[in-house]
RNA sequence: GGCCCCGUCGCCAAGUGGUAAGGCAGAGGUCUGCAACACCUUUAUCAGCAGUUCGAAUCUGCUCGGGGCCUCCA
């Protein structure tokens, strides 16, 4: 059986189907670039990047667009008062935004347009509304007249009664009916603006995803994708100000993940309960943050916390641990021919998993089998010994490091990693890796002295301080508790 | 007020009609000078109540609890 995806717009998991076979346009509603990303953004940005890099692995020739929205009331306000121009503002977010995706690993989508590069085809659109009669002009603004698009609200599922009751008229704008909104927006003083048949102005936030994502993907494309905040109003928007102008369907498949929650209630900039990403990686390393918000599935919410982090961390570090004893294991050992099923069933496993509308919890829990197996085969006695053993290992190992691929994982070599978080967690700690590494050679000498209680009183001294030694084969290895 | 979602082991979290995955934490065992790691074993009947069904965590109704959208928001 092949991809599922739950579609919002029809409330079930759908078969998928791209419009042109083995193809698969995408887009996705990038941030509005006026401060640091936090890690709800990181979420949907994580979310889409392994749906994207999914799509991919499962044969799809994938165009992913992801924008910029670099003009917004937000940005204005923010590049005002610190008194420089909303582009320089926008700039440097962007850069930040870059960064932050960097840190985190993702892929970079095919195209990250901005809006400002589209201001054209976005006085086009809305000229052809305007000329269909679906948008009027009103002394210098645009709006887009809700009472001719039959299917509005359609993806939020409202109606329109009850929210005309909630909506409202803010001062200065002439619409005919409170729902409309707006398609192009006067020039007021102090705001960046544009030449327009109606005057110069800029372009209202919906309209930027619509000139977008039809300039790169087409009028019709598969997947359309944001986080569930932005079901209405701007998807919905986007909708009507497509459909309207096209009059096609403008997206097959609406994909919206859930958000992420501290102590039971949404963050948000509003809220003000939110945490940066470059926040969280001072603690954190970047992977830890992918394994945890992976390990729901995307359209769950999921409560942020240091606990949860932690937990996510001691998951991860399994699988390094892992996957570093399995290549300790096989070291310098001979390849041979010898034919391997463990991995092909974990893979199996995985790609069911995915296509079951990209059930990343499921998926790794099919990989920590594959880790399971792992460990028993190396523990084997005489492991070494038996060339079938190894080649299971290896196939496992391979396998886990190319299903880890598709979701982002394991991208490091499991010894750097294992080091870098141990030294990582050791600066909240009270001792540093040089006196641990004088109280092991210390110990050392007593157990080599059969000097049993000397020994054990500098282990539980270490214990005490949150750290636990290994005695292995090749040495004493310690690690935070 | 309108619309919508959720409540699964101590914690996190899959599972949406066929008899409860996985991880973290815990217990017992093997290994170990003793430990740790790893491995093996072990821990839930699914918020409550009432229905539908041969059969329900999964469907329906009610109750309780939590959350979201309706204004910018990933």
């Amino acid at each position: 059986m092949g991809l599922r995806v739950y579609n919002t717009m029809s409330g079930k998991k759908e078969e998928f189907q791209p419009l042109v076979p083995g193809k698969v346009g995408m887009y996705v509603c990038g941030v509005t670039v006026y401060d640091y990303c936090h890690i709800g953004h990181a979420r949907a940005n994580i979310v889409f990047d392994i749906i994207f890099r999914y799509l991919q692995f499962a044969g799809y020739e994938t165009t992913y667009v992801r924008n910029y929205t670099d003009v917004d009331d937000k940005i204005i306000n923010r590049a005002n008062e610190r008194g420089i121009s909303s582009q320089e503002l926008a700039e440097e977010f962007i850069q930040a935004f870059d960064e932050d995706m960097d840190a985190l690993g993702l892929i970079k989508p095919t195209h990250e347009p901005r809006a400002t590069q589209y201001i054209q085809k976005i006085i086009e659109i809305n000229q052809k509304l305007i000329d269909k009669g679906i948008a009027y002009e009103s002394a210098g603004d645009v709006y887009y007249s809700v009472d001719k698009f039959p299917d509005y609200l359609k993806l939020s599922k409202r109606n329109m009664e009850e929210m005309q009751a909630g909506a409202r008229i803010a001062p200065g704008e002439q619409k005919r009916n409170p729902m409309d909104f707006a398609l192009w927006k006067a020039e007021k003083p102090g705001e960046p603006s544009w030449e327009s048949p109606w005057g110069a102005g800029r372009p209202g936030w919906h309209i930027e995803c619509s000139a977008m994502s039809s300039s790169l993907l087409g009028d019709s494309f598969d997947i359309h994708g944001g986080g569930r905040d932005l079901i209405f109003p701007h998807h919905e928007n986007e909708i009507a100000q497509s459909e309207g102008a096209s009059g096609k369907q403008f997206v097959k498949y609406w994909l919206h993940n859930g958000f992420v929650n501290v102590d039971q209630e949404k963050m948000s900039k509003s809220l003000g309960n939110f945490f940066t990403i470059r926040d969280i990686l001072k603690t954190y390393d970047a992977e830890v943050i992918r394994f945890f918000i992976l390990s729901a599935h995307y359209r769950s919410p999921i409560d942020f916390s240091d606990q949860n982090l932690a937990e996510a961390q001691s998951g991860l570090r399994r699988f390094y641990e892992a996957l570093e004893s399995a290549e300790i294991a096989t070291e310098g050992l001979d390849q041979t021919d010898i034919a391997s099923e463990e991995g092909a069933k974990v893979a199996e496993k995985f790609r069911e998993a995915m296509d079951d509308d990209f059930n990343t919890a499921l998926a790794i829990a099919h990989l920590f089998d594959g880790v399971r197996a792992m460990n028993r085969l190396v523990a084997t006695k005489k492991f070494r010994k038996k060339p079938e053993l190894v080649a299971q290992v290896r196939d496992l190992h391979t396998t886990i490091l190319r299903m880890g691929e598709v979701i982002g994982l394991y991208r490091s070599q499991p010894t750097e990693w294992l080091e870098k978080v141990k030294l990582a967690g050791l600066t909240a700690l009270e001792i540093t890796q040089e006196e641990i590494a004088e109280l092991i050679k210390q110990r050392l000498q007593a157990r080599a002295e059969k000097d049993f209680s000397r020994s054990d009183e500098i282990r539980g001294e270490l214990e005490a301080k949150g750290i636990l030694l290994l005695d292995t084969r090749e040495g004493t290895n310690w690690r935070l508790k």
